[in-house]
DNA sequence: AATGAATGAGAGTTCATTCAT
DNA sequence: AATGAATGAACTCTCATTCAT
């Protein structure tokens, strides 16, 4: 149980999080400076820097937490004994593509940051970037393998289908942000593109 | 017939392009200081100056010009007439794999452009590689409408499917670039992936 | 009522600018560097950019705030109903001659402006410090204009008279910067200086 | 007798400050670039440098030499036995007024060095102007003087009728410039300020 | 404990002058 | 002797972080 100062502390530095994440989703890193998010979220310097270490290490914070929980999103999905694998991954394709819809300013900063060459100046936050990456993929790739067991996918290297799914996934979840499309043409533009990657596109 | 004055030029510009080049491929923008091109260059700041308007101009020209010459490649197989569209897509895919084997570096920059969301201080840059992305995008949608029209492809819209594929060609090639993998190991990959998209990965 | 902070706020912002004003008043605009500001009002660099956003505007500031106090006392005198035409020229001259005197700095940067042809470089300053000038000069063109109409002075063009006027004035009022004279010396000069102007040289 | 290569050297030095007048009338003395001298005057920097030991002192060479025209003529006027003093100032206002029409380049740079505070940058120049200047106000001390002593004009002390006497000349001829009149209305305004000066303004 | 004014290192850029060709 | 490319010191301005209040 959490004391009310403890409470308040949590609540505090919420608050200065949403407001960082509006303003480095809208003008990136750089451009977004620690007197901007003080101006804005009316939390003195001094706050911010009480409940954050720094510039960098805030962004990193955002990434990362944010991220995580669409990791715990796909990681339930993948988990899940009662649906089979095909339904695994389109669950898995609609989830990614839902968090992408609402969380859209992290995502936006998150893909910013998956390829981000300024790893020098954050070598730590494009280490997890990556890391989390990763871990989707391998996630990806257990599906996979339990298909190939199963004989309901051809064999090609669990690896490689996870990675590319990763890639397809992402891309039909980046474009939809994008597009002002109602909840349903949504649905039919992700199963569409799920059938291309489980068909092809071949007659 | 370029005069030996004007083909001098050409070379020390290359030369400072070229080191400009490594370092932001592995500084990024903002990590990358003028002096350090300067130093590492062995070309001084004045020098730097007479052959680029500023930094941002500089760092512009290292990813339009290179990525430029992608675009040909991918235009000239577009409409190439001897060969169909299936071919002329492994060819995008192959080519544009190999692009980016060869220019590593650049490629980062481009990619990291593609999804930054520091447009704000570069709004031209982001612009014209956005510019660049659609038009790609649209060479391919021409190459799914062929093979729609042929019978050759299912009638998925041909949009969703170039947009679909040009993700793909970058995912493979992305990665390829993070593997050690020699020539036949690649291309071995690169057909491998390129029938998942075609034929689908079921049974 | 000014909070403390405001207080300070002006306090410090009148230090810097009265350092600024010695050193611009004696080595110029040009061979001023902030740094030097910076060094001799004890203020770092940052807090002087924190009261003006830049060289220039500080330097156009302290031109046309201290002047505008001259423009005031002009004005008054012009506008009093209690004195005469000639009293009135009179009174200008020991006015602008006093305020000259007791704001060397100022005036020499004022008039170095009046005359600059490097108005390429500050345009704004340089408008606005010859509007200043052609309201002075309008100024006296009202009381000349009045003592036409009284018959006090021949009818020649009052806006030529103006010009005159307003050059004697300042002519005089310069000149005074670089002799030591006391009170009494410098007010003959003047009485004498306008004796001149109003009664002519010739006997 | 100079050599062909001497008269040659005199008309290059001559084409490079015609130049560089024009530039530094209409720029100022910092926004003018060696660079751009070069460029309009056609002359390679290096041959500039050949002839002018640097920025500074061309520009140094501009001003005084031109002025030094001026400074002869009104020795001239001074010095004539056959005119009375009275004609002496008329003429010299008259002159100084025509030299001003006929080289506004380089009054504009006199005037803006004659009140320059950036005397730092340019001791030697400034000095020189103000030399000049001081020559030129004794050189109407003298006519004065005279007048004194032939019972023409009253007897203030000469010096400071010759110093005001100068500014408006200086007044006069500077105004001159900047309006569009003709050689005939222009003398009409100049005889006008002259009548001013000598007769005063009251009836 | 909370604040936000103070700090100054370090960035991009310019241009007078030199000197190898 | 003539050239103009090469040079780098010096400029203005920004902003993450600290620390006196």
């Amino acid at each position: 149980m959490l004391s009310r100062k403890e409470r308040d502390d949590l609540r505090k530095r919420g608050e200065i999080l949403e407001t960082a994440l509006e303003i480095f989703a809208s003008r990136g890193f750089h451009s977004t400076t620690m007197a901007q998010i003080s101006k804005i979220s009316q939390y003195p310097l001094g706050t911010i820097y009480k409940y954050f270490p720094g510039k960098k290490e805030m962004y990193h914070d955002l990434v990362i937490n944010r991220v995580r929980d669409l990791g715990y999103i796909l990681f339930e999905i993948s988990q899940d004994p009662k649906i089979g694998v095909c339904e695994k991954l389109k669950s898995s394709l609609f989830a990614q593509a839902s968090f992408y819809r609402a969380n859209r300013e992290v995502v936006k900063i998150y893909i910013s940051e998956r390829n981000n060459i300024d790893a020098v100046a954050m070598p730590k936050l494009n280490e997890r970037v990556n890391t989390f990456h990763e871990r989707m993929v391998s996630l990806f790739q257990g599906i996979f393998d339990q298909g190939i067991d199963q004989g309901k996918f051809k064999s090609y290297p669990a690896g490689d289908m996870a990675a590319l799914f990763s890639d397809i996934v992402h891309s039909a979840a980046w474009s939809s942000l994008f597009r002002d499309e109602d909840e349903m043409g949504f649905n039919k533009r992700l199963s569409m593109i799920f059938d291309m990657f489980t068909n092809g596109i071949l007659h």
